[in-house]
DNA sequence: GTCTATAAATTGATAGAC
DNA sequence: GTCTATCAATTTATAGAC
């Protein structure tokens, strides 16, 4: 049937997902996924020829959670402040619900050849145009003092990013390995990101 | 000969470091290890009884690289913000001669058990005191506003990592994947980070 | 579409000669 | 200490029945 189908190739998706992401291309077994699934290690090469293809699948998708599609914050001209807010918010809200899903994508573009890189860059559309004429104009107009739109992007990526990528050292180095301070170090975090910023380039 | 042995035994651990870096744990083999020292295979398995152990050697090599011991530059109470230039500074030059290990170490870090970690660390020996300290007696005296000194420690090695992290997707997607560019990009980011933290924190 | 069985290749590890 | 030969286990992938 179509619908069993469709049903089955979500199942297999899903397992993907759980397995590459926690363990890595390399990690991950074509059985564990097959059990996940709750199939056969067959089915798996019927629906996705070969573990290159189903991993292919699986990097695509979480590439889409990684990257910050939410730049259309900055295409309005609202207070700037305001925006930054929101888009820090909003980053760090979708990797709270995918936490592991940044330290996936990082380590395998660490490793594959750029070629595969920017395919999928290019599917997603990302624009760094939305937020440096923005940043320029604001300059412009007095409103924060001068700095590269570029560096002041990838500082605010960098520090929503860290804290989950970075987690199982800082949790033991500054929190004595507690989770709770963790997990409270983390609510704090949108806030702490945010003022950081703000304090830095406004006039 | 004892000489012949540390020799080898050097050899093994340089071939090992470079592949395991390069490739993760799951990703190396050990025949590639053993062609790049210029031995055999089992001789691998002489000085290093397995690839755990061999990988165990490796790791915590790389983790004193990576972990910054640099933070006794906050022990006198000279200049905070010349100390924190120089801490940036340093701990950015650091990596620029090691660009890979920290990928290496957070995507190992995140699929170990933790209790590996915490050996590693105690033996590294990191102390959270150094910086907490200092930051508070500075926001008492009024050189700096009112912050946790977790965040700004966290947010200042964010910053520094994240370029040499995260490079293959900002080349591509902020540089239009020009070498060149990312270069210039990373030799300014010294002053970059350092201007960003002092503006943000300075009173 | 889904399963069983099995091939084919890889890989970590050991035995044993020198 | 170092090598050759080889084992034993794993793992991706395919062939073929239903």
């Amino acid at each position: 049937m179509e619908a069993d189908k469709i049903n089955t190739e979500e199942k297999i998706l899903n397992a993907a997902k759980e397995v590459f992401v926690s363990k890595g291309k390399d990690g991950t077994r074509m059985q564990e996924i097959a059990d996940k699934a709750g199939i056969n290690k067959s089915l798996l090469h019927y629906y996705y020829r070969n573990k290159e293809k189903l991993f292919g699948a699986v990097f695509q998708f979480a590439f889409k959670q990684f990257a910050p599609k939410i730049m259309s914050v900055f295409n309005d001209d609202g207070d700037l402040f305001v925006q930054i807010e929101t888009f820090i918010s909003r980053y760090i809200d979708m990797i709270s619900k995918n936490p592991f899903i940044p330290m996936f994508i990082l380590n395998e573009v660490n490793k594959k050849d750029t070629s595969f890189v920017i395919n999928v860059i290019k599917t997603i559309g990302i624009n760094p145009d939305q937020y440096r004429e923005r940043i320029y104009s604001e300059i412009e107009k007095g409103t924060i003092r001068e700095i590269d739109p570029n560096q002041l992007i990838i500082n605010i990526i960098a520090m929503c990013l860290f804290p989950f990528i970075g987690r199982p050292i800082i949790q033991i180095i500054v929190f004595e390995d507690s989770n709770e301070d963790y997990e409270k170090f983390l609510k704090s975090r949108k806030k702490e990101v945010a003022d950081f910023v703000i304090n830095s380039i406004k006039k």
